[in-house]
DNA sequence: CGCTTGCCTGACAACGCTGTCACAAGGTCG
DNA sequence: CGACCTTGTGACAGCGTTGTCAGGCAAGCG
């Protein structure tokens, strides 16, 4: 800057007025300035504008694995939201440990970015002194976190599973089991806590099949192996995110039983598996978009009280749902 | 820092030695520091440091569709690197538009990202002058741009696109379309050409049919349509990427037309539509990998010429490359 | 005892920008 | 004709670090 000073003959503060189009720069000046600038290709260390000014213009998003499709999609529109807001997004992962998210969280604060997005790996970053003394906002996606209350976006976990429950149930199944993710993860377990509650409320039989993951295809393949042998088997499932789903289409046709299955988080050709796959949907794009606008209201000033969203699902109905035939005819016989 | 200095009876250059644990700094005095930076919950400012030190330790992505499988899996892959050398990630799109490409370039040049992987919206942007005079280290990937060699990953289409023709042929398919992406893409473009020269190279049928995108789920029902009217109808398409593997598996279910299929890109599922689909795979996580490792060649001083990298292709043998049984029985008829 | 050596520590400038304030020149007004 | 405003411009400090260099002090040496 202080070489285009120089050489258009005027002083920096001039030049850098110029290049933030700030008003009061006569005409002439302002061109024989911009054409310095151009000849010598002369671009702002924003750095420097940023050490200046104390805003980095920057958010992070912090999931734990960006190939997984649902953290992707939230991850698009996050930067989307971001960049219309002429802020850039920082994406870090965590990789699912409390750990790497702590030595994550401390670098994106020491880079003072202005807000953070995160799906919190642990349950309790919020207390976590570093970051909540930092005063950096934070605006929580899928999962909440202990302590004091903080912005959140969640899905209805409980509706969504609800809606499941009653479409197999309306759809003759009765022995219902619920495949969840590790429970390590508080949606995995808020998800099985309202299986069980609504298992209940409808009087499903007492004896239910509930495992949590980590799941494998082949540990799913033996434990439906398993199961089909029993006196009375299981007739469906519910999988307690995409994961689980994928997992359980995959052991499902590899030991070659047939289930009824709603899962939750709905997939890319859903549609097109045989039978085609029931899913409770929810929106990822719209999950990380809330989450920005809460995110930049707050940078905005917005003092309220932190609030939770809980975002509604939707019970995408296809074929999965149905009773199978086979079953169908099994139960026909005696 | 300077608060810390004062309340530990140092100087601030001490403070920063023991933040940076600069050998040269006694025991006691160490620890009185880091008793007063823990007590007050110091953290460095980076932004500072990057503005005296000159590097950012920032690296960024530039890609098309963040939500896309394809570009958040190189994403992933890019992150893990990055982030265990130290470095952040800052993710962009240009949502396919060169202009906006050049945009976000640019401001990412502003903020002094120490190196760049882009997915070329366009064609050109390396003889960009603003890009290329600030001396930022890029590696596109996935498609190559004019101009003075760069540094580049690229599938290898034509190879794939070879075993996909030849598997088809192998399977006693004669009539092969091929449907690419939006021909305003290289990559399309190159799969198209590498489709028409294999194709001519094993003498097959001379009207050929090419369709390039974009293309929709009604574009392409109302496609096969008119084509299985024809009299001598194709009996087997190669679609172009994952986008259009999926319109088309779409559009194939909703006209009810059967046609043989090799799709460019694997995805999630593949294996479980019936028939599972055969594919053309590319590891878009080593793709993203081997970037990363080239740009970070660079930042360690490799100035060696630039240089374009190959991956090879594999194709996944599934089932819809065979011949559907209503063709064979339809030939078999006269 | 004076001199060198090595170890700690601190003063200071600089990284590149922008906010504040001051100032000059020209115009307006009573 | 002086007081006052408006417009365009520049000097300067300071954002929070770190690299450089210099200095103080104790130990080692002849």
């Amino acid at each position: 800057m202080a070489d285009v000073a120089a050489e258009a003959h005027v002083s920096v503060k001039t030049v850098s007025r110029v290049v933030n189009r700030e008003p009061g720069v006569r005409r002439d000046t302002e061109l024989r300035v911009r054409g310095v600038i151009d000849r010598i290709g002369f671009m702002r260390h924003d750095g420097a504008r940023i050490l200046r000014q104390g805003r980095t213009q920057t958010i992070a998003l912090v999931v734990e694995d960006l190939a997984n499709p649902f953290y992707s999609q939230i991850g698009a529109a996050v930067e989307r939201e971001a960049r219309v807001r002429q802020h850039q997004l920082i994406t870090a992962s965590a990789e699912g440990s409390p750990t790497r998210e702590r030595v994550v969280l401390e670098g994106l604060i020491n880079r003072r970015v202005d807000g953070l997005v995160v799906v919190p790996a642990g349950e309790r970053p919020a207390t976590d002194p570093t970051v909540s003394a930092s005063g950096t906002p934070i605006v929580y996606v899928d999962r909440p976190v202990r302590g004091e209350p903080c912005d959140t976006v969640i899905s209805d976990n409980p509706g969504g599973v609800r809606s499941a429950v009653e479409h197999l149930v309306a759809n003759g199944h009765r022995r219902i089991a619920f495949l969840g993710d590790d429970a390590e993860f508080w949606t995995a377990r808020q998800r099985r806590e309202a299986f069980v509650a609504i298992h209940d409320a409808l009087g499903l039989p007492g004896d239910t099949r509930i495992a949590m993951g980590p799941h494998t295809v082949e540990s799913l393949g033996a434990r439906f192996e398993a199961w089909s042998r029993e006196r009375t088997p299981i007739t469906a499932v519910i999988t307690g995110n995409n994961r689980v789903t994928l997992a359980a289409l995959h052991a499902m046709r590899q030991v070659g039983v047939e289930l009824g299955l709603v899962g939750y988080d709905d997939f890319e050709l859903a549609d097109l598996i045989v039978p085609s796959v029931t899913v409770i949907h929810q929106d990822p794009a719209s999950i990380g978009q809330k989450a920005v606008l809460q995110l930049f209201a707050r940078l905005l000033g917005d003092e309220s009280p932190a609030q939770t969203v809980v975002m509604p699902t939707r019970l995408l109905v296809r074929e999965s749902g149905r009773l199978p035939a086979s079953i169908r005819a099994r139960k026909a016989l005696p």
